[in-house]
DNA sequence: GGCTAGCACTCTACGTCCTCGAGTGCTAAA
DNA sequence: TTTAGCACTCGAGGACGTAGAGTGCTAGCC
């Protein structure tokens, strides 16, 4: 960005920290004052007008202060960030929150701290790669007919979903078979578990030929495509921000925020060296998202994406505290789901 | 209610549906207007006069109609209620959504169903009792010392929880130890599994002492103390409500419909007389909810209450409709539910 | 050339005032 | 007991004026 010299950065930088502050717009008065910039308001007016000209303010009206545009907050996180300090009982509250829980509910309370601490709504997901491996598979008999298909992988995580079959099956078949399939797939990764080779493993492990068709589809379905459990908390946290005090504005997002696919679609996860995703704004690709940000964070096992936690918020948030917060946050998770 | 005659009764009905129906005020002109009722605007005034003095209207102010209080909503649902028709594609329409869906998803897909017909916030969730017996236990193993704890009831629903021992256990042991304590506790009920017949039953199955207290302390715990899932579908339709256009009353509705706590309270169980349950503002506990009513329906599996599913919106709602609908729906569940 | 004091200008927020209309309660007559 | 008539009340909404915030421009200063 040659086109802004270090004083409208930096005059861009105290009118985006104000502002996010207080969702006011912030006139060339309050920015001269604070941080003692050594120029008057005239001057700082003259490079506000530059500013605006280069699309990063906007003014609501002629005589109101300037407000940041969503290239303003683009500008700022991609270079005007700073560390940001996390205070100490942040970090503890977090800590406390994950490591004393039931394992399988420390994503849940991971959002649910996050929420509360943010004040935005919080989202959260594990992520099942391809390159999960599978321990164990279990069936457990619900009816003759039914059974419920439960599979451990080596990200602990584990998915219930039930299969009916065509016969009714013996419990102590089914036991002999879960078995015997949990032994020969045991270890594979899941995107190995195509039809073929699902075929060549399990086919006959048993005359139940269909019940093994059946549990075969269902392991390649439910294990590869559906992403695990998906958690959103405070939502209702929108209805705090100001920018979402007129109820048109806020409930499309609230009824968006509900629909479990959009909530997936905002978790997508990230690389390694992309650890932390910004978007903002128009960024997003749903229309009822573009008055927000959404930062996530993924978190890995070893060098695997184990999940993704996040936030949604109005474009007008502490970018920096929020994303050390989520960083912070994923790394603690990294750190409880790792250890099992 | 000997205080009201039958004119007053049919002014207040005509006050309620109109009301209902436009969210404004009624006044005595469109009441005489409506549904000839034979008698002058002035008539009709003096019986509203009389109407408020009792309590069923209020005015906002002094030159508007008037409005129903919670109190009239109450001898309405009590006493004013006909048979209301539910139209043919709504019924097929849920028996469509409960019907060829997954089991376990049954529920959930009807509180979806019940919140995109309604356009209130839908909530759900099945109901474990002490009546329900136990058909099979599985232990699966996740880490040498954690496993996961499935429960199969003849509700046909599973609980996961998880549970970590003091000793690695090997696999086959557990296998074993999960068939025999399967095998002596499948077909009691849940309120037999006391700690003393609990240790009666199982408590010499293995070696694994603390293996056995463990588990029996989870199936304590986990099945007879925390309900099953609770789902609410949604939250976000109470926005769309005129008496909700205020953030600041819809804010605190819809986060204490966030918290489950919450809407398990909303959802106990009602007796089989008893089974359309309706709650009408203040008369929620909840200070949040007191400009809400709840309408809450329990379905049954033989004579066992198997779950709830309900509609919160605000108190100036279709009370025959919701009804008429969440009987329905109520019924369509028990059979769903009931033949699995 | 860059900076700034001064100033006229613009626009919103807000309070006041007014009118209109809806709906009422009361009274007197049918 | 009902109803027509009427005076009354109150909120919604528009017109108007003012105060204040913030601007852009210009002329002078370093």
């Amino acid at each position: 960005m040659p086109e802004l010299d270090t004083r409208k950065r930096e005059i861009l930088r105290i009118i985006i920290d104000d502002y996010v502050l207080t969702a006011e717009p912030i006139g060339s008065e309050a920015v001269s004052a604070r941080h003692r910039l050594g120029v008057s308001p005239a001057t700082v007016r003259n490079e506000m007008a530059g500013l605006e000209e280069l699309g990063y303010l906007r003014q609501p009206h002629t005589s109101a202060g300037r407000v940041p545009t969503e290239q303003a907050y683009r500008v700022y996180v991609d270079s005007m960030l700073g560390e940001e300090h996390l205070p100490s009982w942040e970090r503890a509250r977090i800590r406390r929150t994950l490591f004393g829980v039931q394992p399988e509910r420390t994503v849940e309370q991971a959002a649910h701290a996050l929420a509360s601490v943010t004040n935005f709504a919080a989202v959260a997901a594990s992520v099942t790669t391809g390159e999960t491996r599978i321990r164990h598979l279990q069936l457990v008999p619900l009816t003759p007919r039914r059974v419920l298909v439960v599979a451990v992988t080596d990200e602990g995580v584990f998915e219930g979903t039930t299969a009916e079959f065509a016969t009714p099956i013996q419990p102590d078949d089914l036991d002999r078979l879960s078995h015997e399939i949990s032994r020969r797939i045991g270890g594979m990764l899941l995107h190995d578990l195509t039809p073929r080779t699902l075929d060549a493993v399990i086919g006959d492990a048993a005359r139940h030929q269909r019940v093994v068709d059946e549990v075969a589809r269902l392991l390649r379905e439910h294990l590869t495509q559906t992403p695990g459990p998906v958690y959103s908390e405070g939502k209702a946290n929108i209805l705090k921000q100001p920018e979402f005090q007129d109820v048109r504005r806020a409930q499309p997002v609230l009824s968006a925020l509900e629909q479990r696919d959009v909530v997936v679609e905002l978790l997508r996860p990230g690389s390694e060296e992309d650890r932390v995703r910004i978007t903002i704004g128009r960024e997003n690709k749903r229309e009822e998202m573009k008055e927000c940000s959404v930062i996530t964070a993924t978190y890995f096992v070893g060098d695997r994406p184990a999940g993704v936690v996040g936030i949604v918020g109005p474009t007008r948030m502490q970018y920096g505290k929020v994303i050390s917060l989520l960083s912070f946050l994923a790394d603690s998770l990294a750190e409880a789901i790792g250890q099992p």
